[in-house]
RNA sequence: GCGAGAGUGGCGGAACUGGUAGACGCGCUGGACUUAGGAUCCAGUGGGAUUUCCUGUAGGGGUUCGACUCCCCUCUCUCGCACCA
């Protein structure tokens, strides 16, 4: 009997849906553990990047189920935005059609991997009633005042006809448009209020001690938690006070001038009608246009422009000029800082640039400062002097009391500061919930009524070549009447960010069909919070940040009633590719490429990093080749074995015949030796056995526990599949050997054969489950428990003992392994390549490492 | 630039709290079987000397009886940086 994977997998691939395997189970006598998988892409191409990690989730909820865990393993969905919207218009087919298609195609190939997903519970993000829910949250945070609109300035592609993010801008250009200069565009968009929930956030990233510290700490780090104060500055001839953030309130009696970053809409305002408009104006535009972080970049030059106006320092009572200047960010603080050159870098080669006056207020303890002669900035501790009713307190110590004193004067006030901003959710997309929100030239915003929800996407309508949201263009879903006056009125045609979506679908994923409001409390409660929520390191901060502030939202609005929606996380890390890229038809898939030349245009092509596989960037590998060569088994178990999952992944498939060669061992292991092993029972640890048979078994045992051990505590599935391959060489090895085999033998034989196949069954379902069967069991191994090992099977008779001399190892000796420390210590010394390395040498020191290793200092 | 990770043979990786560096697999070399190819099996495989010695975990320094592991500096790569999702 040759092992036939192809067929052996469709087989139990029907026969798993025939028994409703992967049916979720709410049995709650059950311990719960509800895994879900981060977003499958319904772009129509599954590659490898998404296999492994798909099978990291599978594998997991396999075994937790073998562990008697009910288990819920449903998969998230990635949005649905521009590719899809491309992709229609490349195959010129409907979105809909297109997304229903894809994701029909993906249940098949989901399928062919023999992933046990819940395919009962799918949940496209595009569905009407996801829309209603999502919609009905939507308000209830409007009324709540956690959504509102402001106006923005965003970086805008014509070509794209869409916002784009601060690094798609290359040298002032779009990315896919290298030719096309970004302009800066006012914008109304809509935001949820996450900077309220900003404090509890940071809070219980100390109560989530499942989560990796890494991704704990990228979360801190950006929601910059920071104290200060605001202070007052009036301005000059102008009726208006800017408002200005710092931490270092201790340095206020040196500020000398004010900056502004250029986006502030103050700017404009205050230079209206004075020689320096144009100019700050000019300055304003061209600056814009760098991407921020070269533009606040150390390396950049600091630029800036005298305004023309003054305001005044509250405590000095100085005039004090105003300039704006390229390296103040308008979304930190208040976009505006205080300039003190004495102690700040930056301000310090501004004012030496532009010839601003400077005044040292922090001496360090044991020299004093002079203005004239510093060629740096003072940015350490030290006494405060020139600061009026101050001077000669220790600078962090009258942090206090400064802001106290501009409280008593009307001039300030304490605050913290958060580097976390409010969450844009405005998408200029035809893909994702629609904004449910009217706007009436009477009424102003008007909220969609309850009853009217949802408003679902039009799916009769004009697509736009560039790939722009045609919904601005469709009459028939933007002209609506107001609910208010019933007047005529305009829907909001921009959509919601698809994260919005993906912030709550593991909550829904609990109640799909409820249908009396977003969640139902009972389920949810059940199964909330996730136990294990596995997802691309990619998503750190957004994306579980947002979830996290979601939850909170959801458990105000008594929707729910956890704080927390991931009690452990796993983050693994991405499959990496080299990126090709030829100069006409930009990036390229694989089989694009002939002979390192496009197969479009027949151009020398260019090989970028190695970078995570993504639609965007064509890097990608198709499974389906391997999966047509090995089968799935083998494909599951290569891409499992190729690296721990938390780790990054450079993709090749060299190797995979390995797995294929090993999976094959397997199979000959039980079809060649069934009729030896079928008429004996599983060796139990009754009869007496000796030698290499009981290493035998000892490796059985060893081998259990190391895998479970691999799995359940660390998710290490190579070296848990590295244990299992062990113990099969070493039954190889025992079958080879000239040692007489009679039934205890075989029986022994038998237990490490079985005990091989179902530790190996989460990893290899299709070949572990036929295998079973062949062994003449009934059933699937999914329904079997995990194995356990005996204890008194791990006992060894000797132990082997390192013996190093000044560190460096000299010899090993085999001791019994009751010998003491003392028994062992003497054993060592005593042997005789240690001896000739002490040569006759004093002996310092003897350190013994229980039962494993000896160190003789001499 | 900022934040978070990572760097070990020809390759993927192992070494769990400091204690035999290179488990397991790929590749390669030699052998067995075979008309031949494939498959399979056996042996070897960090580098250098060539007898049990020296050297080696990105580079440099430190702590320690002992460092891939801890500390400091440098380099390289990956992820994220808020409208790709």
């Amino acid at each position: 009997m040759k092992y036939n994977p192809q067929k052996l997998e469709t087989k139990w691939q029907a026969l798993w849906e025939e028994q409703g395997l992967f049916k979720v189970s709410e049995d709650q006598s059950k311990d719960k553990y509800y895994l879900l998988e981060m977003f499958p892409y319904p772009s129509g191409r599954i590659h490898m990047g998404h296999v492994r990690n798909y099978t990291i989730g599978d594998v997991v909820a396999r075994y937790k189920r073998m562990c008697g865990k009910n288990v819920l393993h449903p998969m998230g969905w990635d949005a649905f935005g521009m590719p899809a919207e491309n992709a229609a218009i490349e195959n010129n087919t409907h979105p809909a059609q297109w997304t229903h298609d894809n994701i029909q195609a993906m249940k098949a190939q989901f399928k062919r991997m023999g992933f046990s997903y819940d395919w009962n519970r799918e949940i496209a993000t595009c569905d009407p009633e996801y829309y209603r829910w999502e919609q009905l949250i939507f308000l209830k945070m409007y009324e709540k005042g956690l959504a509102y609109r402001k106006r923005t300035l965003v970086n805008w592609c014509e070509k794209c006809q869409s916002v784009l993010a601060n690094e798609q801008v290359e040298n002032g250009c779009c990315w896919r448009h290298t030719d096309n200069e970004v302009t800066i565009k006012e914008m109304d968009s809509w935001f949820l209020k996450i900077t309220a929930y900003a404090d509890e956030i940071l809070e219980y990233c100390e109560k989530l001690p499942g989560w990796p510290d890494s991704v704990l700490t990228m979360q801190k780090n950006w929601i910059g938690k920071s104290y200060g104060a605001i202070i007052r500055f009036p301005m000059v001839d102008l009726d208006e006070v800017v408002e200005v953030f710092t931490t270092r309130q201790d340095t206020l009696f040196g500020a000398t001038f004010l900056c502004f970053a250029p986006e502030h809409p103050m700017v404009k305002e205050m230079v209206k009608g004075l020689p320096q408009e144009k100019e700050v104006l000019g300055f304003v535009e061209s600056t814009l246009k760098m991407d921020s972080f070269v533009r606040t970049a150390e390396f950049t030059n600091k630029e800036g422009v005298f305004t023309g106006r003054y305001c005044v320092n509250p405590v000095t009572e100085e005039k004090i000029p105003i300039y704006v200047a390229n390296f103040v960010l308008y979304d930190y603080g208040t976009g505006a800082i205080m300039a003190v050159p004495t102690h700040d870098q930056r301000d310090f080669e501004f004012a030496r640039k532009y010839g601003l006056a400077l005044r040292v207020v922090i001496n360090p303890p044991d020299q004093e400062l002079d203005e004239k002669t510093m060629t740096e900035a003072y940015v350490d501790e030290g006494v405060l002097t020139n600061s009026g009713p101050f001077n000669g307190q220790r600078n962090l110590e009258a942090l206090d009391g400064i802001v106290e004193y501009l409280e008593s004067k009307g001039s300030g006030h304490k605050t913290t500061n958060y580097r976390l901003r409010d969450w844009g959710i405005s998408r200029q997309r035809y893909w994702g919930t629609p904004i449910p929100i009217i706007y009436c030239d009477k009424c102003g915003a008007v909220p969609v009524p309850e009853e009217d929800l949802p408003v679902i996407l039009p799916l009769d309508l004009n697509l736009k070549p560039n790939g722009g949201s045609p919904l601005p263009f469709e009459a028939s879903f933007y002209e609506t009447t107001c609910p208010r006056c019933k007047g005529s009125a305009r829907r909001e045609t921009d959509t919601m960010d698809t994260f919005v979506e993906s912030s709550w679908y593991f909550d829904r994923y609990a109640c799909p069909d409820y249908n009396e409001g977003p969640l139902d409390l009972k389920k949810v409660d059940y199964w909330m919070p996730v136990d294990q929520y596995i997802g691309g390191i990619e998503h750190a901060i957004l994306h579980l940040l947002y979830s996290r502030f979601y939850t909170r939202v959801l458990k105000d609005f008594s929707y729910l009633n956890v704080k927390e929606p991931f009690s452990n996380l796993l983050t693994q890390g991405m499959v990496c590719k080299e990126t090709q890229r030829c100069s006409t038809h930009g990036y390229l898939y694989p089989n694009e490429v002939k002979g390192g030349r496009c197969v479009h245009c027949h151009d020398e092509i260019t090989t970028g990093n190695s970078v995570k596989m993504s639609k965007s960037k064509k890097n990608v590998v198709d499974p389906q080749d391997l999966i047509d060569r090995y089968g799935t088994d083998t494909v599951r178990m290569f891409c499992l074995f190729a690296s721990p999952p938390e780790k990054s992944l450079e993709w090749s498939d060299q190797g995979a015949e390995g797995s294929y060669r090993f999976l094959n061992r397997v199979w000959r292991l039980v079809v060649d030796h069934i009729d030896d092993i079928k008429g004996v029972p599983a060796y139990r640890g009754k009869e007496t056995i000796s030698g290499q048979l009981k290493s035998l078994y000892r490796k059985t045992h060893q081998t259990i526990k190391k895998a479970t051990d691999d799995i359940d505590n660390r998710f290490r599935f190579n070296t848990a599949i590295a244990a299992v391959m062990e113990l099969v060489n070493e039954i190889n090895q025992y079958l080879n050997s000239e040692e007489e085999k009679d039934n205890i033998a075989w029986s022994v034989i038998k237990e490490a054969i079985e005990s091989a196949v179902v530790l190996l069954s989460p990893v290899v379902p299709h070949i572990s489950d036929e295998l079973w069967h062949i062994l003449g069991y009934d059933g699937v191994l999914l329904k079997r428990p995990w194995p356990c090992y005996r204890e008194e099977a791990l006992e060894v008779e000797k132990r082997l003992v390192v013996v190093q001399v000044n560190g460096k190892v000299r010899s090993r000796i085999e001791v019994p392994a009751s010998y003491t420390e003392k028994e062992i210590e003497s054993g060592a010394l005593s042997d005789e390549r240690i001896q000739r390395f002490i040569g006759g040498k004093p002996l310092r020191k003897v350190i013994v490492v229980k039962k494993k290793l000896v160190n003789i200092v001499v």
